[in-house]
DNA sequence: TGCGCGATATACT
DNA sequence: GTATATCGCGCAA
């Protein structure tokens, strides 16, 4: 059920981001899962790419799991508040690594509703990377963990979107990054509500 | 050792 | 639409 150690270790981080649509992305903390397939990712490729932390070879304390090989998570920090999730891919010393961007919930609802603080479901229970990590009880503690763990995993459950229901467009949030703000690392599955706001 | 700033979300007007 | 919370990283000194 899980995907295997060798689906990570692709070499080509954007053909990642656009399979993992689709995968169900799951969090297991004391026994409670919470999960749902994504719909929503961001590339970020090595260190040719100007909006990743690894850009220029940037290997540091922060970077370093983005260094191993894929099959790993990495979770940061930014603005002092949110954290995000990233799944870290290719081979050892090539930091690629995909953010997860939304998913489209499906077990354990209630579960995200009480981490979210949330008297009402809302598509917005886990659109966008920081109400992710936050409904699915992520943090930094789970930094550098293994995807074939009962923490976090990731499954293909036969589900499938051509390209006619993907769309490709810039990265968010990213303007820093000169050129490379414009290449189209960012995938998400059209019309799905938990898709984050910029567009959809 | 200090400082500027960000892969954002939310509560405002 | 725009204000603002809040912290640790990366780089300069």
């Amino acid at each position: 059920m899980k995907l295997p150690e060798s689906y990570y270790q692709d070499n080509d981080v954007i053909k990642l981001s656009r399979d993992l649509i689709g995968k169900y992305l799951f969090t297991r903390f004391d026994g409670l899962v919470t999960g749902g397939y994504i719909v929503e990712t961001e590339a970020y490729n090595g260190i040719i790419d100007r909006a990743s932390h690894a850009y220029n070879d940037r290997r540091t304390n922060r970077t370093e799991v983005m260094y191993h090989a894929g099959g790993i998570a990495y979770v940061y920090l930014c603005y002092g508040i949110h954290e995000m999730l990233n799944i870290v891919t290719s081979v050892e010393g090539q930091p690629h690594a995909v953010l997860i961007r939304a998913i489209n919930p499906t077990e354990g609802i209630d579960i995200m509703q009480y981490r979210r603080d949330m008297a009402v479901v809302k598509p917005n229970i886990t659109s966008g990377p920081g109400s992710v990590a936050k409904a699915m009880g992520i943090s930094r503690r789970i930094n550098g963990i293994s995807l074939q763990s009962d923490t976090l995993w990731i499954e293909d459950r036969g589900l499938v979107f051509n390209d006619e229901q993907i769309a490709a467009v810039p990265r968010v949030g990213v303007d820093y990054a000169g050129e490379d703000a414009a290449l189209p690392y960012r995938f998400y599955v059209k019309g799905n509500p938990y898709v984050s706001k910029p567009n959809r």
